[in-house]
DNA sequence: TAGGGTTTT
C-alpha cells in the first residue's frame, strides 16, 4: 500500500536522551506498535502516564518515514500547555528545530512549511477540518488523552472515523492512532457504527513506581475536610519525608484546610516589608528558617522506611485490610503503614518543631502562586499541596509521595431543559481515584490514603461520563452543521449526547437563525424527521466562523451597524472569559490582611459602579461593567499593576486581550471592508451605541429573557423582587453582584442562571419590551394586524408594514404592538395593490393616481369582489406572487407586459395607449 | 445580598 513508508529516517539524538529513552517501556514495543500501524488504518494504544507514548509514538512514526513537509504527523492534546510543552520536548529529544516539530494552539503557534510533527489542541484540529475536511496535509493523526473524553476529542474521533475511509478511497491513506491512559476503550472498539472493523488495541506498560493504597475503614459522612486534616497530621508526624498532595473539592475548602495545617505545623515567619502574603503562605526564606533550625535542635522528619513491610505501624488496627483496587498498577494495602481513620483531637495542638510547607492549588489561583508548588520547599520542611481537581490531570507536582484523596469532586451540572446550571459535590469515579493515587508514584514508591472504604470505592462508577453527554451542545451542533452534517442524530458519536440536548441545541440554533426552519406543513412524521436535520443558513455559516458560543456569534454577526463591532467584540470576549474580577472573600489569616481585602473589595465595587457608566448606559448593566473594565485595563496597557490595584484578574484580562485580537481578525475576514483593529484607547460607547448594544445583546440572548413579577401577581413573599422566565416555574433573581441588583428593570436578559441558594441570573442587561417582538419574532406569537396605526408601505424595503400585538411564547406576556412585515396572505396583496394604485410603490405611476376610476381604498373592502377591476388586479398580483416591490420588478423582468391590462382597467381608456408605450413604468 | 471544578475554537 502507498502509505507504507519504505525509508528509515535517521534521528540524531544526544547520548543522554538516548539513554533516558531506553528506560521507557514503550521503546520495547516499537516494533509491535509500528507493525500494527502499518497493517491497520486505525490503532488504539493504551498506556498510563509515564509510558512515554505521547513523546515516543510521534518519533517512531517519523523514523519510519510517515512524516514529510507535505504529509505531517498531527497530535492533538486536550490542553494548550500540553501541546506547547510536548512539542518542545519532542523537538529537543529529536534534536530538531521547532520549525520541524511545532505546535499550534488557539492564539499562537510556530508552525512553518517545514513542519512535520505538529502538536495542537483538539479544537484547532476541529477548525482545520472545517477548512479541509480530508485533512490532506496529514498522513497520521494521533488523538492523545482520549480517555479524558473531552468534547472535542469525542467529536474528532467521530469525524476521523469517516475521514479515514474517505482518504483510503482517494488513494491517500490516513492513519489514525487513538491514545488512551486507561483501558476504557469499549466506546471506541465496541461501537460498530464508529469503526466497522474493530481496531487493534496495544497495551503498553508505564514506568510508574508502586503506590500502596490505604482505604479508610469508615467513610466520613460529611466532614471529609476534617478527615483530610487528621490524615495529613498523621502522615506528617509519622511517615518519612516526601510531599503530600491532598485532593479537595473547592477553593474555600482548600484555604480552610491550609489555615488549619499551618496552625498545626507552623514555622517561624518573618514578614518582610511589602511582602504580599494575602493567602497567608509562610514566607519561604531560607535564612529565617535556618535560624529556627539552630534554635531547635531536633528538626528532622521521621525516617521510617515505608516500603520496608516489616515495620509495624503505631496505630494500626483501624484499617480496612480487604482493600483492593481492580487496577494492577496500584498495589492493594496489605501489611504496611496504614494510619487508621484518625479521629483524635490532639492533632489540633500547634507543633512548630515539624514545619509543614502548606500551599493551596486551584485553577483560578494566580499563576505565580501556582508556580510555588513546582519549586522545592524550604529545607527541612515537608511540602503539602492542598488542591482541587487541577492536580488530577492538568498540573503535575513533583516530589509527591503521599496522596490524600477525599473521594469527592465538584462538578457543574446543567439542566437539560432549562439550561440552569448548578455545582454539586459528588463521588469521583474509580478511574479518577486511580489517577489521583498515581500522582504519588511519579518519583518513588508512594502511598495513597483514601478517606472512604473499599466498599464505597467499589460502588463508584468505573469511569466518569463523557463530557459531551453532560453539557449543552449548541456550539458543537453549529460546528457540525457547518461541516454539512445535517442529520446530527446519525453522527457516529463514541457516546451520543442525550436526544433532548440535541433537540434543545437545534431549537436554539433555529431561533437564532443559524439553521433553516423545518417545514411546519406536511406529514407529522416528516416534520419530526426534519426537526433534527435542519440545514445551516447563510447566517449560520458566518456564525460558525466565529470561535465563540452561538449566542455570542449572533451578536457579532449583527454588529456591523452603528459602529458597534469593536464594542460587541470586547463584550463577547469578556463574556467568554470567566471570572474577570478577583475574589476577596476567602477569609485571611491576619487581621491586617482581612482589612486589606476589605479595602480591595470596596475599591472594586467603586470601580464597577464607575465602569457601569452614567444615565442610559447603565441599562447595559453588567455587560457595560465588563466593557468599562476591559476598556480601562487596555487603556492602562493591560498592566499587571492596574489589574492588581483594581481587582481585575490579570490572567483573565490577558485572555480577553488575545480573544479580542482573534475575534477582530475573524470579523475582518468575513467582511473585508470592516477594517477593524483592536484599539487600546477605545472610547466608551456613546449613549446611542449603548442602546444598540442592548438590542444586539437581546438578539443573541432571546431565550434568556426574564420579566419582573408585577405587583398584582405577587401572591407569595418568595416572589418578592423575583423574575419569571419562559422555561422555569420557580422565581429567579438578579445576582447581588450585578450592578442592576437594585434597579430591577421590568425586562432583562441574562448570560446564565446558576442555582445556589436561589436561582440567580448573572451577566444581566436591561431590555425595552418593544424590542422583543421586533428583534425576536421567533419567540413571539403575533396577533392580527392593527387597524390603527394603519398598515403602510415601506419605501426602503418595498414591503407592506403593519403594527401587530404579540405575546411572548409559553408565558404569554403581552408585548407592545410593533411595526413588522404584514403577514403573508391575501390581505397583503390587497394592501400592495392599494399602495401601487396610490403611486407609492412605483413613482412613475403616481401621475395616474389622480385619474383613477375607483378609489384605491376599495381594494380593502370586503365587497371588493363586486368590482371586476379589483378582482383582476388582485388575481394578476397573486399569480406572480407580487406582494412587494422586489417581486414586482422581477415579474416585469420576466414579462414586460405584466400587469398592464389589469392596471388599464383602473384608468380612462384615453390613457391606455400612452401607458402601453411607457410600460413597464420603471427602468429595469 | 452571594459563595464556583476543569478544559477548549
Amino acid at each position: 500500500p502507498p502509505c507504507k513508508p519504505a525509508v528509515f529516517i535517521p534521528v540524531d539524538r544526544s547520548p543522554e536522551i538516548q539513554e533516558a529513552r531506553l528506560k521507557l517501556p514503550i521503546l520495547a514495543e516499537e516494533q509491535v506498535i509500528m507493525e500494527a500501524i502499518s497493517e491497520n488504518p486505525i490503532v488504539i494504544i493504551c498506556g498510563e502516564t509515564g509510558s512515554g507514548k505521547t513523546t515516543q509514538v510521534p518519533q517512531f512514526l517519523y523514523e519510519a518515514g510517515y512524516a514529510s513537509p507535505n504529509g505531517a504527523i498531527g497530535i492533538t492534546e486536550p490542553r494548550r500547555v500540553a501541546a506547547v510543552s510536548m512539542s518542545q520536548r519532542v523537538a529537543k529529544e529529536m534534536n530538531l528545530s521547532h520549525r520541524v516539530v511545532s505546535y499550534q494552539i488557539r492564539y499562537e503557534g510556530n508552525v512553518t512549511d517545514e513542519t512535520q510533527i505538529k502538536f495542537m489542541t483538539d479544537g484547532v484540529l476541529l477548525k482545520e477540518i472545517q477548512k479541509d475536511f480530508l485533512l490532506s496535509k496529514y498522513r497520521v493523526v494521533i488523538i492523545d488523552e482520549a480517555h479524558e473524553r473531552s468534547m472535542y476529542t469525542d467529536i474528532l474521533i467521530g469525524l476521523l472515523s469517516r475521514i479515514v475511509p474517505l482518504r483510503q478511497k482517494k488513494g491517500l491513506p490516513l492513519k489514525l492512532i487513538i491514545m488512551s491512559a486507561t483501558l476504557r476503550v469499549e466506546d471506541f472498539t465496541g461501537n460498530k457504527r464508529l469503526f466497522s472493523a474493530t481496531p487493534p488495541v496495544i497495551q503498553v506498560d508505564a514506568r510508574q513506581f508502586p503506590v500502596t493504597v490505604h482505604f479508610n475503614k469508615k467513610t466520613p459522612l460529611d466532614d471529609y475536610s476534617g478527615e483530610c486534616f487528621r490524615k495529613v497530621c498523621k502522615i506528617h508526624r509519622m511517615l518519612p519525608p516526601g510531599g503530600i498532595l491532598v485532593f479537595l473539592t473547592g477553593q474555600a475548602e482548600v484555604h480552610s484546610l491550609c489555615r488549619r495545617l499551618r496552625k498545626a505545623f507552623p514555622f517561624q515567619k518573618t514578614k518582610t516589608a511589602g511582602e504580599e502574603d494575602d493567602k497567608g503562605e509562610p514566607v519561604e526564606e531560607t535564612r529565617t528558617f535556618k535560624k529556627s533550625r539552630k534554635r531547635r535542635k531536633v528538626l528532622t522528619l521521621p525516617k521510617i522506611d515505608l516500603d520496608n513491610y516489616s515495620v509495624v505501624p503505631v496505630d494500626e488496627g483501624d484499617e480496612d485490610r480487604d482493600a483492593d483496587t481492580d487496577d494492577d498498577d496500584i498495589a492493594g494495602s496489605d501489611l504496611d503503614l496504614d494510619l487508621g481513620d484518625g479521629d483524635s483531637e490532639e492533632d489540633e495542638k500547634s507543633d512548630s518543631s515539624l514545619p509543614l510547607y502548606v500551599l493551596p492549588l486551584y485553577s483560578l489561583l494566580a499563576p505565580e502562586k501556582q508556580a510555588k508548588v513546582f519549586r522545592s520547599p524550604p529545607p527541612g520542611t515537608r511540602l503539602c499541596v492542598v488542591a482541587t481537581n487541577v492536580a488530577e490531570t492538568s498540573l503535575t507536582i513533583p516530589g509527591i509521595k503521599y496522596v490524600v484523596d477525599c473521594g469527592k469532586v465538584k462538578k457543574r451540572f446543567y439542566d437539560r431543559i432549562t439550561g440552569v446550571s448548578s455545582f454539586r459535590v459528588t463521588w469521583i469515579s474509580q478511574a479518577s481515584a486511580n489517577q489521583r493515587a498515581g500522582r504519588a508514584g511519579r518519583t518513588e514508591p508512594g502511598h495513597c490514603y483514601r478517606l472512604y472504604s473499599s466498599a464505597v470505592f467499589m460502588d463508584f462508577e468505573k469511569f466518569s461520563a463523557p463530557e459531551i453527554t453532560k453539557r449543552p451542545v449548541e456550539d458543537l451542533i453549529l460546528q457540525m452543521k457547518a461541516l454539512n452534517i445535517e442529520k446530527v442524530i446519525n453522527f457516529p458519536f463514541p457516546t451520543p449526547p442525550p436526544t433532548e440536548a440535541l433537540a434543545a441545541a437545534e431549537e436554539l440554533l433555529i431561533a437564532l437563525g443559524a439553521l433553516k426552519e423545518p417545514p411546519t406543513t406536511g406529514r407529522l412524521k416528516q416534520q419530526l424527521a426534519a426537526k433534527l436535520s435542519c440545514p445551516i443558513s447563510s447566517l449560520g455559516r458566518i456564525m460558525a466562523t466565529f470561535p465563540v458560543a452561538p449566542r455570542y456569534a449572533k451578536m457579532l454577526a449583527l454588529s456591523r451597524q452603528h459602529n458597534c463591532l469593536p464594542y460587541t467584540i470586547t463584550m463577547v470576549a469578556a463574556m467568554t472569559v470567566r471570572e474577570l474580577f478577583e475574589e476577596f472573600d476567602s477569609p485571611a489569616v491576619s487581621e491586617e490582611e482581612t482589612a486589606r481585602r476589605k479595602g480591595k473589595r470596596a475599591r472594586l465595587l467603586q470601580m464597577q459602579r464607575l465602569w457601569a457608566g452614567q444615565g442610559p448606559m447603565q441599562k447595559l448593566g453588567d455587560l457595560m461593567v465588563m466593557l468599562g473594565a476591559v476598556g480601562a485595563c487596555e487603556y492602562a496597557g493591560c498592566a499587571r499593576k492596574f489589574c492588581d490595584d483594581n481587582g481585575l484578574r490579570y490572567k483573565a484580562m490577558l485572555e480577553i486581550r488575545r480573544l479580542r485580537g482573534q475575534l477582530t481578525t475573524a470579523v475582518n475576514s468575513v467582511c473585508a471592508d470592516a477594517g477593524l483593529y483592536v484599539d487600546p484607547k477605545m472610547k466608551p460607547p456613546t449613549e446611542a451605541q449603548a442602546t444598540y448594544l442592548r438590542q444586539i445583546v437581546l438578539a443573541g440572548l432571546g431565550d434568556h429573557i426574564a420579566r419582573k413579577v408585577q405587583a398584582e401577581e405577587l401572591l407569595d413573599d418568595k416572589w418578592k423582587n423575583a423574575y419569571k422566565t419562559a422555561l422555569l416555574d420557580d422565581p429567579v433573581f438578579i445576582h447581588p453582584s450585578s450592578v442592576l441588583f437594585k434597579e430591577l428593570p421590568e425586562f432583562v436578559v441574562y448570560q446564565e442562571i446558576v442555582e445556589t441558594t436561589k436561582l440567580y441570573m448573572k451577566g444581566v442587561s436591561a431590555v425595552e419590551p418593544e424590542w422583543i417582538p421586533a428583534l425576536l419574532p421567533p419567540y413571539c406569537h403575533f396577533g392580527k394586524p392593527l387597524e390603527n396605526p394603519p398598515p403602510s408601505y415601506c419605501p426602503e424595503t418595498g414591503r407592506i408594514h403593519c403594527h401587530r400585538p404579540s405575546v411572548f411564547y409559553r408565558v404569554g406576556w403581552e408585548l407592545p404592538a410593533v411595526e413588522v412585515d404584514y403577514p403573508e396572505g391575501i390581505d397583503r396583496y390587497k394592501y400592495f395593490a392599494r399602495f401601487l394604485l396610490e403611486g407609492k410603490v412605483i413613482e412613475e405611476l403616481s401621475s395616474y393616481s389622480q385619474c383613477l376610476l375607483s378609489s384605491p381604498l376599495i381594494m380593502l373592502k370586503t365587497w371588493s369582489k363586486l368590482q371586476p377591476r379589483t378582482e383582476s388586479l388582485l388575481q394578476a398580483l397573486v399569480a406572480e406572487n407580487c406582494d412587494n416591490r422586489d417581486a414586482l420588478l422581477a415579474a416585469w423582468k420576466k414579462n414586460p407586459k405584466y400587469l398592464l391590462s389589469a392596471y388599464c382597467q383602473w384608468i380612462p381608456e384615453a390613457m391606455h395607449q400612452e401607458l402601453a408605450k411607457t410600460w413597464p413604468p420603471v427602468a429595469l
